[in-house]
DNA sequence: GACACCGAAGACAATGTGTCTTATTCTGCA
DNA sequence: TGCAGAATAAGACACATTGTCTTCGGTGTC
């Protein structure tokens, strides 16, 4: 299993954790569906057991309805799908990386100056 | 057809063409698989019809062997890559990603003095 | 005990992916 | 010219992924 793609129905459970912190199956059928017939919860219930699986959810099992919230917060996520890129293209350095972001002139002139304004800030 | 995704094997094929310029399917082929039976040759054949659909291979039909090349440099192909996860997190915004980066603390010190440096020299 | 709900498991169709075979067209040489 | 070889094109194929849905057994409530 590919521990790091992610669909756009999974990603679209995981930002819904994200907002809720935790959050039932019923609920996420609910927010993603509009309706919790059965089918619907299946196929929420379905996506989270992938998204447990790729260690990116967390279920409590304790109560009989179980309990679901992200592993990882949304910035840590982001921050792990560019190292990935990195991963791919650049042998794993994120300064590599970003040197290609800046040298390919994809970093607008507003984008450098937040940049350097942000890393400033550290 | 998905315009951005790009397989393991399409990406193979992209480095070589980043790395040669341009190339047939036969070079591609004995590069790639070491051999060129027809199958193999077919399979090339294939998944450069793909890249092409993508919009990220470029043929040249003028002469009877098909010359391929690669329509953006690597540079430019990362720096969408890295698009694209802005378009899908940060509303399309590189400066929020990079942001989102420097937050999550997932650049070391040598990452941001390196980043550092390259923004100073545009 | 009857009933509603829950989670687990799997069937299912649609799509994506890489490999391979076959058919068709073109080149170059005898 | 005619033919062998090579190239492109088209599609069959097996396999994996993805999202939906149905069925089943277990659990709680009245």
């Amino acid at each position: 299993m590919d521990l790091t793609h992610v669909t756009k129905a999974e990603l679209g459970l995981l930002e819904m954790l994200w907002d809720r912190e935790r959050s039932t199956i019923r609920a996420l059928a609910e927010a993603c569906y509009g309706e919790t017939v059965p089918s619907k919860l299946a196929s929420v219930q379905k996506l989270l057991h992938r998204l447990e699986q790729k260690g990116l959810v967390e279920r409590d099992r304790s109560s009989f309805v179980h309990q679901f919230s992200a592993t990882m917060s949304r910035e840590e996520f982001i921050g792990r799908q560019v190292e990935e890129l990195a991963e791919t293209f650049s042998g794993g350095s994120m300064a590599s990386l970003l040197a290609c972001l800046v040298e390919a002139r994809r970093l607008s002139a507003a984008d450098r100056r937040k940049l350097r304004q942000l890393l400033d800030e550290v």
